[in-house]
DNA sequence: CCGACACATTCGAATTTGGTTATTTGATCT
DNA sequence: AGATCAAATAACCAAATTCGAATGTGTCGG
């Protein structure tokens, strides 16, 4: 239903575009010729990789005179936590109120 | 690089998968039969994408009569979160880092 | 055994996606 | 100003995905 996980999980779909996010995570800030160095592909399609993660709000860009430079986004992580944690907490919810059933059988 | 999350990934990235999952993490047991009426495509639509979702780990099939009873397995997301937790553990190291230096310059 | 049922699988059409090359925009240097 | 460099955008193509219709497989009831 919600847009922003849609464009989350959509976007770290791609494993190249999860490795760039990596590179992101571990380096901190990168150029698009420092990324476009080690991907294997071109730049325009290093380019476009960094829109998707971009517009789904993983990481964020600084423009210093002719190059462009990418950092992660601290937040931009939480819904994919958030939504993981609430599947977990469901399943969990359930397995409580199977022990309740469970416990009081046995009484 | 890891296989296991590129299945994860994939398959959480279609919306339709996902609500899915999320059903299945609320109701905890549900057959082909009912998680068809609800999702607004076929039934051979239904099992496929509950095939996707089981070779990546999220559910397991148990088989009655003629009828397949899916539900989540509840360490299917646990590659998902030890991979955020890696990610955000990256950024927040290189934190850390910063602030070290920050404080010995301090002095 | 035969028909009905629950589900899986196959196949083909339509769409989306990931990649390329070519071009454009904007900043820097001489 | 003109050349050059960094990055973004455009136009395009091949491969992958998603879906439905048709079909296959196994199970139950009569």
């Amino acid at each position: 239903m919600s847009a922003t996980q849609d464009l989350l999980f959509k976007s770290l779909s791609d494993p190249t575009r999860r490795a760039m996010f990596e590179r992101l995570c571990r380096q901190g800030e990168l150029t698009v010729s420092e990324l476009t160095e080690q991907t294997g592909i071109s730049q325009p399609g290093v380019s476009k990789h960094l829109g998707v993660l971009k517009s789904a709000g993983l990481i964020r860009a600084r423009h210093e005179g002719r190059q462009t430079h990418y950092s992660p986004k601290l937040d931009g992580l939480s819904p994919l936590m958030d939504w993981t944690s609430q599947m977990v907490g469901f399943w969990q919810s359930r397995f409580d109120r199977l022990e309740d059933l469970l416990q009081r059988m046995d009484q």
